[in-house]
DNA sequence: ATCAACTTAACGAACGTTCAACAAGTAGAA
DNA sequence: TTCTACTTGTTGAACGTTCGTTAAGTTGAT
Protein backbone atom coordinates (compact mmCIF):
# COMPACT_ATOMS: atom_id res chain seq x y z
CA UNK A 1 0.00 0.00 0.00
CA UNK A 2 0.96 3.86 -0.73
CA UNK A 3 -0.83 4.28 2.77
CA UNK A 4 2.07 2.71 4.64
CA UNK A 5 4.54 4.71 2.58
CA UNK A 6 2.79 8.42 3.27
CA UNK A 7 2.33 6.92 7.24
CA UNK A 8 5.81 6.41 7.16
CA UNK A 9 7.10 9.81 5.68
CA UNK A 10 4.53 11.75 8.29
CA UNK A 11 5.99 9.81 11.21
CA UNK A 12 9.29 10.49 10.23
CA UNK A 13 8.70 13.63 9.36
CA UNK A 14 7.26 14.54 12.81
CA UNK A 15 9.81 12.50 15.14
CA UNK A 16 13.14 14.05 12.74
CA UNK A 17 11.44 17.62 12.87
CA UNK A 18 11.36 16.75 17.26
CA UNK A 19 15.10 15.06 17.51
CA UNK A 20 16.88 15.53 14.26
CA UNK A 21 17.72 12.75 12.06
CA UNK A 22 20.53 11.55 13.86
CA UNK A 23 18.96 11.02 17.22
CA UNK A 24 16.06 9.65 15.58
CA UNK A 25 16.51 5.53 14.63
CA UNK A 26 15.09 3.41 12.33
CA UNK A 27 13.35 1.54 15.48
CA UNK A 28 11.84 4.54 16.63
CA UNK A 29 10.44 5.73 13.70
CA UNK A 30 9.28 2.23 13.31
CA UNK A 31 7.97 1.90 16.63
CA UNK A 32 6.22 5.27 16.12
CA UNK A 33 4.61 3.95 12.81
CA UNK A 34 3.65 0.44 14.25
CA UNK A 35 5.46 -1.42 12.78
CA UNK A 36 8.82 -3.22 12.24
CA UNK A 37 12.21 -1.69 11.74
CA UNK A 38 12.76 -4.03 8.46
CA UNK A 39 9.17 -3.02 6.97
CA UNK A 40 11.04 0.45 6.40
CA UNK A 41 13.88 -1.24 4.27
CA UNK A 42 10.60 -2.58 1.78
CA UNK A 43 9.75 0.86 1.48
CA UNK A 44 12.92 2.67 1.19
CA UNK A 45 16.35 2.03 0.70
CA UNK A 46 18.71 2.80 3.63
CA UNK A 47 17.89 5.83 6.48
CA UNK A 48 19.01 8.57 4.27
CA UNK A 49 16.73 8.02 1.41
CA UNK A 50 14.16 7.82 3.78
CA UNK A 51 15.08 11.65 5.05
CA UNK A 52 15.51 12.58 1.30
CA UNK A 53 12.13 11.42 0.62
CA UNK A 54 10.30 12.88 4.07
CA UNK A 55 12.12 15.86 3.09
CA UNK A 56 10.57 16.05 -0.46
CA UNK A 57 7.20 14.94 0.33
CA UNK A 58 6.76 17.42 3.29
CA UNK A 59 8.08 20.53 0.85
CA UNK A 60 6.24 19.56 -1.84
CA UNK A 61 2.72 19.36 0.24
CA UNK A 62 3.26 23.06 2.15
CA UNK A 63 4.60 24.89 -1.27
CA UNK A 64 1.34 23.65 -2.46
CA UNK A 65 -0.41 25.97 -0.13
CA UNK A 66 1.56 29.27 -1.67
CA UNK A 67 -0.35 28.29 -5.17
CA UNK A 68 -3.41 29.62 -3.44
CA UNK A 69 -1.74 33.08 -2.62
CA UNK A 70 -0.44 33.59 -6.13
CA UNK A 71 -3.60 32.65 -7.92
CA UNK A 72 -5.09 35.73 -6.07
CA UNK A 73 -1.68 37.52 -7.17
CA UNK A 74 -2.42 40.52 -8.56
CA UNK A 75 -6.58 41.01 -7.39
CA UNK A 76 -6.91 42.77 -4.58
CA UNK A 77 -5.09 45.34 -1.99
CA UNK A 78 -1.94 44.29 -0.16
CA UNK A 79 0.02 41.96 -1.96
CA UNK A 80 3.28 42.48 0.84
CA UNK A 81 0.53 41.82 3.93
CA UNK A 82 -1.15 39.07 2.09
CA UNK A 83 2.64 37.35 1.63
CA UNK A 84 3.96 38.03 4.89
CA UNK A 85 0.86 36.79 6.34
CA UNK A 86 0.93 33.32 4.24
CA UNK A 87 4.70 32.94 5.35
CA UNK A 88 4.46 33.96 9.48
CA UNK A 89 1.06 31.17 9.17
CA UNK A 90 3.53 28.67 7.26
CA UNK A 91 6.63 28.95 9.72
CA UNK A 92 4.22 29.80 12.83
CA UNK A 93 1.16 27.21 12.75
CA UNK A 94 3.34 24.12 11.17
CA UNK A 95 6.36 23.32 13.99
CA UNK A 96 7.21 20.43 11.96
CA UNK A 97 7.65 22.37 8.99
CA UNK A 98 9.50 24.99 10.68
CA UNK A 99 11.76 22.82 12.37
CA UNK A 100 12.70 20.85 9.16
CA UNK A 101 13.60 23.83 7.47
CA UNK A 102 15.88 25.12 10.24
CA UNK A 103 17.64 21.71 10.47
CA UNK A 104 17.70 22.10 6.71
CA UNK A 105 19.28 25.48 6.66
CA UNK A 106 21.67 24.58 9.49
CA UNK A 107 22.64 20.81 8.18
CA UNK A 108 21.76 20.30 4.61
CA UNK A 109 24.61 19.66 2.19
CA UNK A 110 24.76 21.65 -1.43
CA UNK A 111 22.61 19.24 -2.94
CA UNK A 112 19.81 19.25 -0.42
CA UNK A 113 20.48 22.96 -0.05
CA UNK A 114 19.70 23.40 -4.05
CA UNK A 115 16.60 21.51 -3.76
CA UNK A 116 15.67 23.51 -0.36
CA UNK A 117 16.03 26.95 -2.41
CA UNK A 118 14.21 25.70 -5.38
CA UNK A 119 11.37 24.09 -4.25
CA UNK A 120 10.64 26.29 -1.16
CA UNK A 121 11.93 29.54 -0.99
CA UNK A 122 12.55 30.77 -5.18
CA UNK A 123 8.72 31.15 -5.48
CA UNK A 124 8.53 33.93 -2.06
CA UNK A 125 11.56 35.27 -2.81
CA UNK A 126 10.34 36.02 -6.39
CA UNK A 127 7.12 37.04 -5.79
CA UNK A 128 8.78 39.91 -3.32
CA UNK A 129 11.16 41.04 -5.33
CA UNK A 130 8.20 41.91 -7.89
CA UNK A 131 6.09 43.13 -5.21
CA UNK A 132 9.14 45.50 -4.28
CA UNK A 133 9.58 46.24 -8.03
CA UNK A 134 6.28 47.28 -7.90
CA UNK A 135 6.82 50.08 -5.31
CA UNK A 136 8.80 51.99 -7.67
CA UNK A 137 12.01 51.43 -6.39
CA UNK A 138 15.37 51.51 -8.59
CA UNK A 139 17.67 49.55 -6.79
CA UNK A 140 18.56 45.69 -6.42
CA UNK A 141 15.08 44.14 -5.19
CA UNK A 142 16.95 41.38 -4.21
CA UNK A 143 18.81 41.75 -1.03
CA UNK A 144 15.38 43.83 0.93
CA UNK A 145 13.79 40.16 -0.63
CA UNK A 146 16.02 38.30 1.20
CA UNK A 147 16.06 40.43 3.88
CA UNK A 148 12.38 40.08 4.34
CA UNK A 149 12.55 35.74 4.41
CA UNK A 150 15.49 36.43 6.98
CA UNK A 151 13.52 38.29 8.83
CA UNK A 152 10.48 36.01 9.09
CA UNK A 153 12.65 33.05 9.39
CA UNK A 154 14.65 34.74 11.98
CA UNK A 155 11.40 35.80 13.78
CA UNK A 156 10.22 32.42 14.49
CA UNK A 157 13.74 30.79 15.04
CA UNK A 158 13.96 33.25 18.59
CA UNK A 159 10.28 32.67 19.32
CA UNK A 160 11.29 30.73 22.34
CA UNK A 161 13.65 33.28 23.58
CA UNK A 162 10.56 35.89 23.50
CA UNK A 163 9.18 35.07 27.12
CA UNK A 164 12.95 35.30 28.26
CA UNK A 165 13.47 38.28 26.92
CA UNK A 166 10.44 40.19 26.15
CA UNK A 167 8.27 39.13 29.04
CA UNK A 168 5.35 37.99 27.02
CA UNK A 169 5.10 36.01 24.02
CA UNK A 170 3.52 35.56 20.76
CA UNK A 171 0.45 33.24 20.55
CA UNK A 172 1.46 30.62 18.05
CA UNK A 173 -2.12 30.41 17.46
CA UNK A 174 -2.75 34.37 16.55
CA UNK A 175 -0.08 35.50 14.03
CA UNK A 176 -1.18 38.92 13.75
CA UNK A 177 0.94 40.81 15.91
CA UNK A 178 4.18 38.70 14.30
CA UNK A 179 2.89 39.93 10.82
CA UNK A 180 2.05 43.74 12.32
CA UNK A 181 5.23 43.60 13.96
CA UNK A 182 7.13 42.19 10.78
CA UNK A 183 5.04 44.73 8.37
CA UNK A 184 5.95 47.91 10.45
CA UNK A 185 9.65 46.74 9.41
CA UNK A 186 9.33 45.91 5.96
CA UNK A 187 6.84 48.67 5.04
CA UNK A 188 9.47 51.69 5.68
CA UNK A 189 12.53 50.37 4.46
CA UNK A 190 10.00 49.53 1.21
CA UNK A 191 9.21 53.34 0.77
CA UNK A 192 12.94 54.61 1.20
CA UNK A 193 14.33 55.23 -2.27
CA UNK A 194 18.20 54.52 -2.46
CA UNK B 1 46.37 20.50 33.12
CA UNK B 2 43.92 22.74 32.55
CA UNK B 3 45.34 22.82 28.77
CA UNK B 4 43.63 19.88 28.20
CA UNK B 5 40.14 20.84 29.41
CA UNK B 6 40.53 24.04 27.57
CA UNK B 7 41.65 21.63 24.23
CA UNK B 8 39.12 19.45 24.38
CA UNK B 9 36.40 22.35 25.15
CA UNK B 10 37.59 23.54 21.87
CA UNK B 11 37.90 20.69 19.84
CA UNK B 12 34.70 19.48 20.94
CA UNK B 13 32.76 23.22 19.85
CA UNK B 14 34.55 22.85 16.45
CA UNK B 15 32.97 19.35 15.90
CA UNK B 16 29.20 19.62 17.37
CA UNK B 17 29.37 23.04 15.24
CA UNK B 18 30.07 21.52 12.22
CA UNK B 19 27.74 17.91 12.97
CA UNK B 20 25.43 18.13 15.75
CA UNK B 21 26.02 16.56 19.32
CA UNK B 22 24.10 13.58 18.44
CA UNK B 23 26.47 12.79 15.17
CA UNK B 24 29.47 13.60 17.08
CA UNK B 25 30.82 10.95 19.79
CA UNK B 26 33.00 10.98 22.21
CA UNK B 27 35.38 8.86 20.22
CA UNK B 28 35.35 11.84 17.60
CA UNK B 29 36.25 14.11 20.06
CA UNK B 30 39.24 12.37 21.71
CA UNK B 31 40.97 11.13 18.05
CA UNK B 32 40.46 15.13 16.82
CA UNK B 33 42.02 15.85 20.39
CA UNK B 34 44.70 13.74 20.15
CA UNK B 35 43.75 11.49 23.29
CA UNK B 36 41.69 8.40 24.00
CA UNK B 37 38.14 8.51 24.85
CA UNK B 38 38.65 7.15 28.35
CA UNK B 39 40.47 10.51 29.05
CA UNK B 40 37.41 12.82 28.24
CA UNK B 41 36.37 11.04 31.27
CA UNK B 42 38.29 11.88 33.63
CA UNK B 43 37.73 15.81 32.72
CA UNK B 44 33.64 15.30 32.25
CA UNK B 45 31.62 13.17 34.40
CA UNK B 46 29.62 12.04 30.88
CA UNK B 47 28.60 13.46 27.44
CA UNK B 48 25.60 15.84 28.46
CA UNK B 49 28.38 17.26 30.85
CA UNK B 50 30.89 17.85 28.24
CA UNK B 51 28.15 19.46 25.19
CA UNK B 52 27.03 21.78 29.01
CA UNK B 53 30.82 23.20 29.37
CA UNK B 54 31.48 23.32 26.17
CA UNK B 55 28.88 25.50 25.82
CA UNK B 56 29.27 27.76 28.94
CA UNK B 57 32.96 27.75 27.80
CA UNK B 58 31.99 29.09 24.52
CA UNK B 59 29.61 31.44 25.04
CA UNK B 60 31.66 33.55 27.96
CA UNK B 61 34.29 33.82 25.61
CA UNK B 62 32.58 35.25 22.50
CA UNK B 63 30.37 37.35 24.96
CA UNK B 64 33.03 38.85 26.44
CA UNK B 65 33.97 41.20 23.15
CA UNK B 66 30.57 42.76 23.87
CA UNK B 67 32.19 44.12 27.06
CA UNK B 68 34.47 46.71 24.46
CA UNK B 69 31.25 47.88 22.58
CA UNK B 70 30.16 48.75 25.66
CA UNK B 71 32.72 50.38 27.34
CA UNK B 72 32.44 52.96 24.68
CA UNK B 73 28.92 52.83 25.22
CA UNK B 74 28.06 56.52 25.30
CA UNK B 75 31.39 58.05 23.96
CA UNK B 76 30.93 58.47 20.44
CA UNK B 77 28.54 58.92 17.63
CA UNK B 78 26.39 55.96 16.46
CA UNK B 79 25.27 53.07 18.28
CA UNK B 80 23.01 51.42 16.65
CA UNK B 81 25.76 51.19 14.22
CA UNK B 82 28.09 49.98 16.23
CA UNK B 83 26.26 47.20 18.08
CA UNK B 84 25.06 46.04 14.80
CA UNK B 85 28.56 45.69 13.27
CA UNK B 86 29.53 43.95 16.29
CA UNK B 87 26.89 41.32 16.71
CA UNK B 88 26.81 40.66 12.73
CA UNK B 89 30.62 40.51 12.67
CA UNK B 90 30.02 38.09 16.17
CA UNK B 91 27.59 35.97 13.98
CA UNK B 92 29.54 35.92 10.43
CA UNK B 93 33.24 35.73 11.10
CA UNK B 94 32.91 32.85 13.93
CA UNK B 95 30.98 30.14 12.36
CA UNK B 96 31.69 28.23 15.15
CA UNK B 97 29.28 30.38 17.90
CA UNK B 98 27.05 31.42 15.35
CA UNK B 99 26.11 27.39 14.22
CA UNK B 100 26.07 26.41 18.03
CA UNK B 101 23.92 29.16 18.72
CA UNK B 102 21.35 27.93 16.10
CA UNK B 103 21.67 24.31 17.45
CA UNK B 104 20.92 25.92 20.76
CA UNK B 105 17.75 27.92 19.62
CA UNK B 106 16.48 24.91 17.77
CA UNK B 107 17.24 21.91 20.33
CA UNK B 108 17.66 23.62 23.98
CA UNK B 109 16.19 22.33 26.76
CA UNK B 110 14.52 24.76 28.49
CA UNK B 111 16.89 25.68 31.09
CA UNK B 112 20.11 25.64 28.48
CA UNK B 113 17.15 28.42 26.61
CA UNK B 114 17.40 29.86 29.56
CA UNK B 115 21.10 29.78 30.37
CA UNK B 116 21.53 31.52 26.28
CA UNK B 117 19.29 34.24 26.84
CA UNK B 118 21.20 35.31 30.01
CA UNK B 119 24.60 35.00 29.02
CA UNK B 120 24.13 35.94 25.20
CA UNK B 121 21.21 38.10 24.57
CA UNK B 122 20.02 39.88 27.64
CA UNK B 123 22.56 42.29 27.28
CA UNK B 124 22.77 43.06 23.44
CA UNK B 125 18.55 43.25 23.99
CA UNK B 126 18.89 45.39 26.42
CA UNK B 127 21.32 47.67 24.99
CA UNK B 128 19.26 47.64 22.00
CA UNK B 129 16.29 48.56 24.17
CA UNK B 130 18.07 51.42 25.45
CA UNK B 131 19.11 52.62 21.85
CA UNK B 132 16.16 52.70 20.51
CA UNK B 133 14.38 54.85 23.44
CA UNK B 134 16.72 57.00 23.19
CA UNK B 135 15.28 57.52 19.81
CA UNK B 136 12.32 59.40 21.59
CA UNK B 137 9.83 56.36 20.66
CA UNK B 138 6.96 56.40 22.93
CA UNK B 139 5.85 52.58 22.32
CA UNK B 140 6.87 49.47 23.67
CA UNK B 141 10.92 49.31 22.65
CA UNK B 142 11.22 45.24 22.86
CA UNK B 143 9.25 43.92 20.13
CA UNK B 144 11.69 45.73 17.87
CA UNK B 145 14.38 44.87 19.51
CA UNK B 146 13.48 41.39 18.97
CA UNK B 147 13.23 42.10 15.65
CA UNK B 148 16.54 43.26 14.90
CA UNK B 149 17.96 40.42 16.76
CA UNK B 150 16.04 38.46 14.59
CA UNK B 151 16.82 40.02 11.57
CA UNK B 152 20.45 39.32 11.83
CA UNK B 153 20.38 36.17 13.14
CA UNK B 154 17.98 35.20 9.92
CA UNK B 155 20.64 36.93 7.34
CA UNK B 156 23.09 34.61 8.95
CA UNK B 157 21.07 31.55 8.93
CA UNK B 158 19.76 32.45 4.91
CA UNK B 159 23.25 32.78 4.08
CA UNK B 160 23.70 29.56 2.22
CA UNK B 161 20.91 30.57 0.46
CA UNK B 162 21.94 33.88 -1.15
CA UNK B 163 24.16 32.52 -4.11
CA UNK B 164 21.07 29.94 -4.84
CA UNK B 165 18.49 32.83 -4.73
CA UNK B 166 19.97 36.10 -5.46
CA UNK B 167 22.96 34.89 -7.08
CA UNK B 168 25.30 36.70 -5.23
CA UNK B 169 26.85 36.49 -1.92
CA UNK B 170 28.04 38.38 0.92
CA UNK B 171 31.60 38.03 1.71
CA UNK B 172 31.92 36.61 4.78
CA UNK B 173 35.36 38.11 5.35
CA UNK B 174 34.07 41.55 4.73
CA UNK B 175 30.80 42.08 6.78
CA UNK B 176 29.77 45.99 5.54
CA UNK B 177 27.15 44.85 3.08
CA UNK B 178 25.14 43.05 5.25
CA UNK B 179 25.22 45.65 7.73
CA UNK B 180 24.28 48.02 5.36
CA UNK B 181 21.54 46.31 4.35
CA UNK B 182 20.51 45.49 7.86
CA UNK B 183 20.91 49.42 8.64
CA UNK B 184 18.59 50.07 6.47
CA UNK B 185 16.28 48.10 7.89
CA UNK B 186 16.18 49.02 11.00
CA UNK B 187 16.40 53.07 10.42
CA UNK B 188 13.39 53.83 9.24
CA UNK B 189 11.61 51.39 11.57
CA UNK B 190 13.37 53.00 14.15
CA UNK B 191 12.84 56.38 13.29
CA UNK B 192 8.61 55.30 12.87
CA UNK B 193 6.50 57.30 15.84
CA UNK B 194 3.50 54.75 16.29
C1' DA C 1 55.63 7.27 47.47
C1' DT C 2 51.97 9.69 46.21
C1' DC C 3 48.86 11.68 43.13
C1' DA C 4 47.18 13.77 38.84
C1' DA C 5 46.81 12.71 33.98
C1' DC C 6 46.29 9.40 30.82
C1' DT C 7 45.84 4.61 28.30
C1' DT C 8 44.36 -0.14 27.40
C1' DA C 9 40.76 -3.02 27.13
C1' DA C 10 36.50 -4.23 27.67
C1' DC C 11 31.21 -4.05 28.90
C1' DG C 12 26.31 -4.06 27.40
C1' DA C 13 23.22 -1.48 24.64
C1' DA C 14 21.78 0.52 20.49
C1' DC C 15 22.74 1.31 15.83
C1' DG C 16 21.85 0.47 10.40
C1' DT C 17 21.06 -3.22 7.66
C1' DT C 18 20.02 -7.93 5.77
C1' DC C 19 17.55 -12.16 4.94
C1' DA C 20 14.68 -16.13 5.17
C1' DA C 21 10.03 -16.86 6.05
C1' DC C 22 5.09 -15.96 5.86
C1' DA C 23 0.27 -14.29 5.09
C1' DA C 24 -2.78 -12.50 1.76
C1' DG C 25 -3.99 -11.58 -2.55
C1' DT C 26 -3.99 -12.17 -7.95
C1' DA C 27 -3.85 -14.37 -12.32
C1' DG C 28 -3.79 -18.22 -15.51
C1' DA C 29 -4.30 -23.05 -16.61
C1' DA C 30 -6.86 -27.33 -15.66
C1' DT D 1 -13.81 -24.35 -9.71
C1' DT D 2 -9.79 -25.64 -7.97
C1' DC D 3 -4.92 -26.01 -8.21
C1' DT D 4 -0.60 -23.65 -9.05
C1' DA D 5 2.68 -19.99 -9.61
C1' DC D 6 3.76 -15.59 -8.51
C1' DT D 7 3.69 -10.79 -6.25
C1' DT D 8 3.24 -7.66 -2.42
C1' DG D 9 3.66 -6.22 2.27
C1' DT D 10 5.31 -7.52 6.44
C1' DT D 11 7.73 -9.97 10.37
C1' DG D 12 11.37 -12.22 13.50
C1' DA D 13 15.84 -12.84 14.13
C1' DA D 14 20.10 -11.98 13.49
C1' DC D 15 24.75 -9.75 11.49
C1' DG D 16 28.65 -6.72 12.40
C1' DT D 17 29.65 -2.04 13.97
C1' DT D 18 29.64 1.78 16.83
C1' DC D 19 27.92 3.92 20.85
C1' DG D 20 28.57 5.79 25.94
C1' DT D 21 30.77 4.33 29.75
C1' DT D 22 33.82 2.03 33.21
C1' DA D 23 37.54 -0.58 35.64
C1' DA D 24 42.18 -1.49 36.07
C1' DG D 25 46.63 -0.32 35.03
C1' DT D 26 50.55 2.92 33.50
C1' DT D 27 53.26 7.08 33.48
C1' DG D 28 55.71 11.10 35.12
C1' DA D 29 56.31 14.83 38.14
C1' DT D 30 56.58 16.37 42.98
Amino acid sequence: MTDTRSLILDTAARLFAEQGYVAISMRDVARAAGMTQANLYYHFRDKDQMINDTLAHLFASRIASLDEVLETHLADGDELERFVRWMVKLLAEDIVFARLLHRELLDGDAGRLANLAQAIFLRPFTLFTEIVSAQGRRSDPRPLALSAIALIIGQILVLPLMPLLAGNAYDVNNPDPMVTQILAMLRPALSEQS
